[in-house]
DNA sequence: GATTAGCACTCCATCTTCCCGAGTGCTAAA
DNA sequence: TTTAGCACTCGGGAAGATGGAGTGCTAATC
C-alpha cells in the first residue's frame, strides 16, 4: 500500500524538523512548514494514517509526532535528499585527507575525527585484510656482532622491520644464507606452516643460527598477527553528551563503554556494498538497539578494505552524515586503492 | 600549628569516608568509626575546629563535613597509609606487564587500560624522548626495479622502515653507495640539518639518485618527527559518567573533552620525581580545576620517560591509585629500563 | 469525498509548597 | 575537657497546582 504523495512529503518534514530540534513535530508545525497549502486538521488527519501505519509514533496522546523506525527507513530509501558539504567542510575533509602522510593509520584516524566533529556524533574507524597475509620477502641486516635488523616484506607491500638482539656473537658472512633460506622456506605461508617448518629445521642448521631463525621468525608471526588483526579505533565518543536522548548518564554510559570496549561487534557494510546505514532495532546489536549507524567502506590496495562509520540516535541527521562518509570513503579509496602504499604520494621536497 | 592526633584521625575518617561514598560525612558515623572512644559531640567540637583551619568544608551548616583540598592534601602527605593490591589485582596487571610485547607501545595502552578499569577513573599515558632522537644508520634494500625499502636505525636503537616507490627505474649497483652517502653525511643530525644538507647535494650527485635521497631524507624526518612527538593517549573516559560527581552531564562533557582533545596539558611529574599528586585547584589547568591527578613516570632505555596517569574527582582513592600507578610504573621501568629494545624479551619458542 | 474551522479534552513540563530527617551549634552538667 | 540534651537549619523529595501545546472529533464548506 503505498503513500500519497502529501504523505509521503509530511513524512519527511516531519523527519527532517525531529532531526533538527528532537521535540516532537505538531501539526501546525507542520503545516506552516509546507507553505500553508493546506491547513494543520488535513495534517492531522494524514498524521493518523501514518500512525497507524506505523511511519510515526506520538509518545503520548496530546504531543506531537517523532518518526519510527519503519518511518526514518522509509525517508532514507526514499525522501532523503543528498547533503551537500559546504566548502569550509570540504576544505576541511580534505585537510584530513592530504594530510603529509606517513602512514595509513594516521591519515584514516585523522579521517576518523574529522568526520566525527564534522557529524557531530562518535565515529569509528576500522581496517581489515580481506584475504590472508603472507610474508613476501625478508631482509636479515647486521649492526654489530650480536644484533641485527630484520625486515619483513608482507604480501600487501607493507615493510616491518625490528631491531634483535642475541645472547651470542653473530657471524656476518652466515647472515646473507639465512636470509636465503628464510626467503626460500618462509615465504608465503601462514604463521602456522611458518612454526611448523621451523620446528623440522632444529637439526638441520647450526645451533647458533637457530636462534636467530627462530626469533626472527617470531618477529614475523607477530607482525603477520598484527596486521592482519581488524584495529578499530572510536572517536569523538563525548560527542553524544551533547545530544538530548543522552542525558540519561546511565545510558550514556551504556553506549559509550560499548563503543570503547567491544569495538568488534560495531557493524560493516556487506561484501560489496559501499554503505549501510541500520536504523535503530535493525541493529543486531544490543547495545545499538535504540541507535543508528551509517557505515561506509574503502579500499586500501586490493587485499585491504577499510571502514568508517558514525553512530548516533536515530534521529542522526542521514543526509548529511551519508554525504561526508562516501566523501571520504571515496577520497580515502583514491588515495590508497590504486597504489600499492601510501608513501608513494610524498611530493618530492623543492 | 599542629593538629592534635585526634584531629589528624578524625581528619582520615573524614576522608576515607567521603572517599567511599561521596557523601558528607556526620559526627555519629565518625564516632562510630573511631570505636566508640569519643562521643559525637566532642567530634562535632574538633570538625568545628578543622573546618575553621580550612581542613574540611560543610555545604550547607546542616550538612556534615567533607574535605577541602587542604584536607586532602594532609591526608595525602601524612595520613593516607599505602593501598595494597590484591592478589586478583596483582596478576591483572602483571598479565598486562607480561603480555607478548612486540611493541612498547602495544604494552602501554595494556597498562593504560589495567590501571584504568582497576582503579574506576579514566588514565593517561603517554611518552616523550627526553633528549633529541638522530638517525644512526641507514639502508637501502633494493626489492625490484623502481622500488626499493628504506630502512633507518634510529639513536634509541628503535627500527623503522618503509616501502618506496620511484618513477624511474633503479640502477641495483648505486644503491650501497647512496647508503654510504647517507651513513656519512646524514647520521647523526637533525631534521632540519638534515633538509639542509640535502639542498646542499642538489647538483653533486646524479638527478635519478637525487630523488631516491630526497625521499629517503623525507621518510627519516618524518620518523624523527614522529618519535619525538609526545604521543598521548586516553582510555577508559566513560568511567566517569559513573561518579556521582559527574551526573551533570555538562560537567562531564567538559572533561571528557578535554581528554580527549586537549591532551598536551595533562601533567607530568617534576623531572627526576617518580610520581606526582595534584588535588583539585592545585592543577594549573581551569579544566582539571575540581578533579584530581595522580601521574608516574617510568623510565624507558636511558632517553625516554613515558608517563601514566589518572583522572578522578577530587575524592579519588588516592591510596589505592598510587599503589596501582607505582606498581606499573615500577614493572614498565624494570621491563624497558635496562634495554635497547622490549624485542629481546621474547622466550625462544620451544 | 476531501478539506477546514472550532472546541473540548489530554497530558506533560514546570513551578510551588510542604514536610521530613539528618546533622548541626550551643548550653549546661559531669 | 568531655558529654548529654535540645532547638534549629536546610536540602531534597513528594504532592499538588498551573498552563499551554497539541490532539481527536464533529459539523460545516468546497
Amino acid at each position: 500500500m503505498e503513500l500519497t504523495d502529501r504523505k509521503k512529503q509530511i513524512l519527511k518534514v516531519v523527519v527532517e524538523d525531529y532531526i533538527s530540534s528532537a521535540e516532537p513535530v505538531g501539526s501546525k508545525a507542520i503545516a506552516q512548514q509546507m507553505g500553508g497549502s493546506v491547513s494543520s486538521a488535513t495534517i492531522r488527519n494524514d498524521l493518523a494514517d501514518l500512525v497507524e501505519q506505523g511511519y510515526l509514533e506520538q509518545p503520548h496522546t496530546s504531543a506531537g509526532r517523532i518518526p519510527s523506525p519503519k518511518g526514518y527507513r522509509l525517508y532514507v530509501n526514499e525522501l532523503m535528499e543528498g547533503g551537500r558539504l559546504s566548502p569550509v567542510e570540504t576544505e576541511r575533509l580534505n585537510q584530513a585527507l592530504h594530510m603529509k602522510m606517513e602512514q595509513l593509520d594516521r591519515v584514516v584516524s585523522q579521517a576518523g575525527k574529522a568526520v566525527s566533529s564534522l557529524a557531530g556524533y562518535p565515529a569509528y574507524t576500522a581496517t581489515a585484510g580481506k584475504k590472508k597475509l603472507f610474508a613476501r620477502h625478508f631482509d636479515l641486516l647486521p649492526v654489530d656482532e650480536n644484533s641485527c635488523i630484520v625486515v619483513v616484506m608482507l604480501g600487501n607491500n607493507r615493510v616491518k622491520s625490528q631491531l634483535l638482539h642475541l645472547q651470542l656473537m653473530l657471524d656476518p658472512e652466515q647472515i646473507p644464507a639465512l636470509a636465503n633460506l628464510l626467503n626460500t622456506h618462509f615465504t608465503n605461508c601462514s604463521a602456522d606452516e611458518m612454526n611448523q617448518k621451523l620446528l623440522h629445521m632444529t637439526d638441520q642448521i647450526l645451533p647458533r643460527l637457530f636462534l636467530l631463525l627462530s626469533q626472527t621468525v617470531a618477529y614475523a608471526t607477530d607482525v603477520l598477527d598484527e596486521v592482519g588483526r581488524r584495529e578499530v579505533q572510536t572517536v569523538g565518543a563525548s560527542q553524544i553528551l551533547k545530544l538530548p536522548e543522552f542525558r540519561d548518564v546511565d545510558k550514556a554510559h551504556d553506549l559509550m563503554s560499548f563503543l570503547t570496549d567491544e569495538q568488534a561487534e560495531l557493524p560493516a557494510p556487506d561484501e560489496g556494498a559501499p554503505m549501510k546505514i541500520l536504523i535503530g532495532p535493525e541493529n543486531v546489536c544490543e547495545a545499538l538497539r535504540d541507535t543508528s549507524v551509517v557505515v561506509a567502506s574503502y579500499d586500501i590496495g586490493d587485499d585491504m578494505r577499510g571502514l568508517i562509520g558514525v553512530v548516533g540516535p536515530t534521529r542522526m541527521d542521514y543526509a548529511s552524515v551519508t554525504a561526508r562518509l562516501s566523501y571520504f570513503a571515496d577520497g580515502l579509496t583514491r588515495l590508497f586503492g590504486k597504489k600499492d602504499l601510501p608513501s608513494t604520494k610524498e611530493e618530492p621536497k623543492t
